[in-house]
Formats: structure tokens, sequence, C-alpha cells
DNA sequence: GATGAATGAGATTTCATTCAT
DNA sequence: AATGAATGAAATCTCATTCAT
């Protein structure tokens, strides 16, 4: 078999992979069911993924694909623009990519706890965790799941060198500020909405999407003067 | 055995339960592991928790005790002050309170995904849902979740009409962007972190965790006259 | 605590057991459940009945009695009768006594086959069936079990001198194709039915009742003489 | 693996739990024990039937299979004679059916009760019932339980036309009064016996067989006109 | 390359029975 | 006498994985 052929194959078993993933969940799926939707054979599936922890991370590794991919194709749109400019649409492109792929932004913080927990603690029974990182997508995607973070905070340097981006503070915290704001949104939001449609707590859904954008935009423009009064109440924070 | 008593060794269960849940997940713990380190026999376990689930809703349940205690002591000490001291404390305590019980945090989070993926759909297979939603502590959680939202939204209001908090959009969609930062927070920041002393990509945790209590505050003081121009880069949103 | 105390509490266990035995089956049974229905720990079950075994036995033993009862009533009541008069009683009391306690029959039945399976073979597994047999209640209804079988033939044999009873086959013969008329009657009709109103397979079950007793009077008046040119199909059968 | 090889490990396994079910009932035999018996992994049953319900179904399902199997071999061999003949052979083979394989019998007579409690009542508690009714064999069964009755009672009909058949009551009744002999005949032989050998209170168990045999004869032959003044001792029954 | 039968290690759950109080 | 908490031995069933064909 030709290696066309076999990517074509790993393909359509990550296809079938994803759906039952994003449906019954990785503890709940079954290699059976995968090879099932694809009337493929158990042995066949096995060929192809040496384990259901590989094929996960197959599934996962295809998810930062396929964020990565609107990163680039947004730096490529945008690179006339100012820092902020391009920085907002770096925003708005994750997005517009968690609500279209909601399983897949499921899986990437899924991802980046686990490499949390790795570097932390070394649970003894932890086999799945083991089994994880024993994959070779599991590689792979160490390899790339830093390059989301490095390119939005260059384009963050580079809008507070133009001045189109007033936040002074570290880029990775506005970088994480605004990703926290994306994540929860999406984990409140359960991605199960139609967009547009659908009520949160009385709340549209629509609306709620359209502040979230606008918070990450006042993140980039905030400028550290505010009124210290206020802030008062908490612990002191001077350096903000 | 008294009322006290069984109260006690119910405790003592919830508590090695969730130490096991929070370490190895729901799946990967065994009811086994969990009666073994309390040196219970496992049909011990069964006499006071009735399942799997079952133990684990109540876990969870005392997750959302906890929250709320946290809301009522807080409401109890700050009942003299604005609308807008009061929110700005509630999300502080709330901060304090995921910081404090990560796991506790993420158990309450997988509630909200539970009810949510309750209420628009019947997986087929999900024999699991079905158990937590058959357990007792599941109709008690369901009886004081919706608290939480209701005590700082009536905050939010009183801080609208005294002037305090400047943001007039709608209490719940404030609410639910503070907390879904709070959120963002803490699952990127995985709470593994000894508080201050941890840091992510190279930005202190300490620092982020200020910023982020700072961005609640900006919430509550946002007004809705803001710089057009820089929003024409998203979609019109006129009613912010 | 006194004799007569000892022993309204044993039946009060029994009446509970009778109804959970005959409703879920022995084996389904708990002792749990069994406690509960008279408001009873199980720990107090087992001061009177050392195990669930035990306790079978005794509702066994009570549906022995109920039918020797009828029985020795009805010897008293036929006296100055035939024996043809008197057998034709002892059935239909017994038929009586198999619709009204239904389970109490199969109770009948299933020690018969109990006491078969132990004269025949000792099966190493059957950890159920030694426990059957160490109940004293099983030595009690050993003792009595052959009573109904040697009162009838008696009458049997006295019909067949006074020449009410013109059969004068085996008097043990003709008690046991009787019994087994009896028994396939009520294993087939399984006992659901509220007499006289139900049908099974189109046939209403009163007038099956009717005819059944009528064929065990058949039996009585069975004379040896009869068509043996019909006969020949079977293998011959002289002795009849 | 082909279809006949699948049969044939399905029927090997068939074997295997109609020997331990036939020993220690379907309560006490576990799916290790099956398993064991062929030298197979619990795994790889479970891989041929679903559960112990079903395997125990398709024990059932053989059962009714090969006494419908003499039914359709009788009618094929006794083309030729009258109505008389015929049934009186079908119950002729239906007696060594049920002696030859008393398991198989004790299979038919639960299937029996089955459908009858599934008819009448639904009791809350009764899982295995429900697990038995889910069996696909449960459907098979149920397509052709009924044609034993069918059989038979067409042949009847065929004798009291042709005058062979003296009985004109209800065909159905008549099945039912012959098949009750049989099934009591056969419960309380409990099946044990060698045939031809053994004795049951001192009645020689062929006798007995002789005598069911010419029982379900005298039934054929019962003309309806007989001693009333016998009858007057059980209530009046005039239609008979 | 593909298949699917076979495996076997576990996991949850049930209950009869015991025993300290 | 009575209680009911505690035990622990089983039993059913599931699946990831392997391997002969």
């Amino acid at each position: 078999m030709n290696r066309t052929k076999r990517i074509t194959k790993e393909n359509l078993i990550i296809d079938a992979a994803e759906k039952v993933f994003s449906t019954v969940g990785f503890r709940n799926a079954t290699m059976g069911e995968i090879a099932d939707k694809i009337q493929m054979s158990k042995g066949s599936v096995y060929f192809y993924f040496s384990s259901k922890e590989n094929l996960y991370m197959a599934v996962t590794h295809r998810a930062w694909q396929v964020l990565l991919d609107r990163h680039y194709y947004c730096l490529q749109s945008v690179k006339y623009k100012s820092g902020f400019e391009t920085t907002s649409e770096l925003f708005k492109f994750a997005m517009e990519f968690a609500e279209e792929h909601p399983y897949y932004f499921e899986l990437i913080m899924n991802f980046i706890a686990l490499i949390r927990s790795s570097n932390q603690q070394k649970l003894a029974k932890d086999k799945i965790r083991e089994a994880l990182e024993d994959s070779i997508y599991y590689r792979k995607i160490l390899d790339i799941n830093n390059l989301p973070l490095s390119i939005v905070t260059k384009e963050i340097e580079r809008g507070q060198k133009d001045g189109s981006i007033k936040n002074q503070r570290n880029p990775i915290l506005l970088y994480l500020s605004a990703w926290a704001l994306l994540t929860g949104y999406m984990t409140l939001n359960a991605s199960n909405s139609e967009r547009g449609k659908s009520t949160i707590f009385r709340v549209g859904v629509e609306d709620w999407r359209r502040y979230t954008m606008k918070m990450v935009q006042d993140i980039l423009n905030d400028e550290i003067e505010y009124d210290y009064q206020k802030q008062a109440i908490l612990e002191a924070t001077p350096e903000f």
C-alpha cells in the first residue's frame, strides 16, 4: 500500500474516531464502535493505530493542525495591518474555530491539561496518561503546541511597538487573558448552542459572544492607569 | 448508629472519594481503591452510597455547598457596602474558592456541562449520565445550583441602581462574563500551581491572577460608550 | 421470651417470606426485603431462622401442614361415606387447596423434586440443596410428606374393597395418576387465573377444572377391560 | 469464520450450557463454569451469546426445536392413519421426548410459565424476566411455541370428524388435558429414573408410564354420557 | 493488508451472614 | 432480643489487544 492510500485510510479512521469520541467521550468509546462506523474490522484499526490512546492523540493532533492552519491563514491575509488589527483578527478566528469545532477546542484544552499534569506529577496509577504520552502524535503535538502562543505574542509585541496596542503588559499575559476569556466562554457555553439562536440563563448567546470579543479588544486597549480607589477593595496590585 | 455517626462515616468516604476522583478521574477510579484508602470494605462503601455515580454526585454536592457557603459568608460580611463592592468581593471569594479547591471547581464545571447536555440531548448510550441523574445528590444540587447566579446578579442589579456599577448591560451577561474569566483562568492554569510561586509560559501566576481580578472589575466599570472605530474590525455590535 | 411469643414472631416472618418468595422466587428474594416487609431488622430474622434456606423450608413446611390439615378435615367430614366418595372428596379438596394456595402447591412440588434429586445424585456444587437439607424443617417435612399418600391410598383400598372403586390397580398408581393430573393442570394453568374467569388458549379455565375433576373420577371408575384394538397402537400393555 | 463454523461453535456452547443449567439450575450456573467445560474463555462465550439469559433462551429454543421436530416426524410417518391414531402417536412421541430429554421438557414448561407471567403481570423487580424477553431466541420461540398445539388440535379435529375420536369436546381442552397428564407424570417422576427400572412409592415407573398413555387414549375415547350419580359428589358439571 | 474470533484482566454490584452494641 | 453496620466472596459483563488465517 502506498503512502497516499495509507494516509487516506488513517484519515478515514480519524474521522470516525472523532465522531465517536466527541459523542461518548474517550473512556466510553470502544474501538469496536469506531471500526463499525466505517465498516472496518477492529484488527484493521489496530493496523493503523497501535492503541486507543494513539488514535485519540491522532484526533487531538488534527485539532491542533486545524487551529494552527487558521492562525497561518490569518497571518497571510492581514499582513499589512497593525498589531492590534492582526491580534484582533487572530482571536476572532480562534473564536470561530472554537465555535465551529467545539470538540477540537475541547481536545486542545485536554491536551494542555495533560502536559500540565505531566510536568507536575507522575501519578503511579495513571496508565492512560502514560499511554497517551507514548503516542507518536503526542510528540508531534508537543512540537507545535506552542506555535499559536508564539504567533500571537509576536503580533502583540508588534502592536505594542507600533502603538496600536496600548496595554504594555507582558504579551504572554495578554495572550493568556484573552485565551482564558475564550476558554471560559466555550466551557460555560458547552458548545451545544446553535450560534445566535440559543439562550443561556436568559442571555442571548450571540450577545455574549460579541461581548466576549469586545472584552478581548478591551484587554489590548487597556492602559495601565485606572481608578485605583476601586481597586483598593482587592489586595493592592500596583503593577497593573 | 445515630445520625451524627452516619454523617461522619459518609464524610469519611466522601473525603476518600474526593482524593481518588481528583487524582485519577471518575472513570479510572475504582470503588476498591476508595474503600482501601480508608480501610473499609467495598460492601461498606455501597452501604452508604448506592453506586459509584451516587458517590461522585455526593462529592460534587459538597463542592457546591462549599462554593455556596462562601457566597453567604461574603454577603454577611459586606452588607453595608455598595453593589460594586459586594460583587467584587463575591468574585474575589469565588476566585479564592477555585484556587483553594481546584477540584471542586472542576466538579462544578462538570455539573454545569452535565445539565447542559441533559437539556439538549438524550444520547442513547450514555448510561453514566443516566446513573448520575438518578442520584439523590443530583436532585439536591439541582435545587441549589442556581443560587450563586441569583445571589450575584442581585448584587449587580443593586450596584447598577446605586450607581457603583456603571455597566448597565444585562446583569446575567456580566455575571457570565466574569465567571467565564474565572473559568478560563482556572482551566488554563490547571490549578496545579502553588499560588504565587509558579510560572506559566514565563508569566507569574500571581500576576495573572491579579490581572484576572482586575478584568472582572473592568467589566463592572465598563461603560457602553467606547471607541467604535476599533470595534469595527469585528462585526458591528451596536448594543454594546 | 416465652414460647408463644416466639412462635408468633416466627409466623410473622414466615408470612413475609411467603409473600416475597412467591413474588420473586427464592433466589431473587433477599433477607433484607423480607425483614423490611415486617419492619424488622435482618439480624432479628436471623435470630429466628438460621439461614435463608431454613426460612424457605419453614414456608414449605407450612404448605405441607395446610395440605395435610385439609386431608384430615376431609376425613373427619366424610367418615360414613364409601371409599369412592371419600377419595373423590380428598381430591376435590386437594384441587381447592392448589387453587387457593398455588404457591403452596409449587412449594410442595419443589420439595418432592428436592427429595427425588437427593435420593439419586449428590451433585458436588449444589450448596443450596445441602443447606436446604440441613434445615430442621426439612426433617419435619420428611416426617409428614408421605401422609397424604397414605391417607388417600388407604381410602382407595377401602373403596376397592367396598366395591365403590372399580379400578383394581395398585392404589398408589391411582393416587399418582390423579395427583399427576392435578399437577399438570396447575402447572399449565400457572395459577394466575382468577378462578372461573380466565381463559387459556380459548378454553375456559373453569371448564378445564371440571374436566380435570371428572378425569380423576374416571380413573377411579376405570375397569380393566377396554378396547384393546386401539391400545394396540401403543406398545402392548397387557397389565392394564 | 464461516457461517457453518459459527453455528458449530454456538452449538458447542449450547451443549455445555445445557449440561450446566440442567445440573445446577439457571441461577446457580455461572458463565465461568460453562466456559470452563469447553475450555473456552468467558469472553468468548459472550462473543457468541450476549448474556446469560440469552444463552438460556438458546438452550430453550433447542428444546422447542427438538419437540417440534418430533411432531413433524410423527406427522410424516402416520399420514394415512385416522385422527385418533395420529393423535395417539403424537402423544406417544411427546412422552418419549419428555423421557429422553427431561430437561428439555422442563425448559419448555418454564417457557410456558414465562409467557404466562409476562401476559399477566409486570413485576417491577424482575430484571431476569426482562432480560429473557430481550433475547433474540425468545422471539424465535414465540414464533414456534404454538405449533405443537395447533398441530395436535388439528389432528384431534380430524379424528372428531372421521369418527375415530369420540370425545366431541373442545379439541384444545382435550389437548390441554392430555398434556397436563404428561406434565404431571414428568413432574412427579422428576425424570431421573432409568426407564423401566426405577420405582416410585413402590409403583414401577414403567407401569405408571403405560397407564398415563392409556389415560390419554381414554380422553380421546371419552363419550359425554356417563354415570351422573357419581358425578353428583362434585359440583354439577352438566356440560361434560 | 484485512479479518474477527479469542482472550483475560478488571470493574461494579449484590447479599447472606456475622457481631459489637 | 434486637439492631444494622460491616464484610467479602462471587458473579456478570466489558473491551483493548492479539494473532492465526
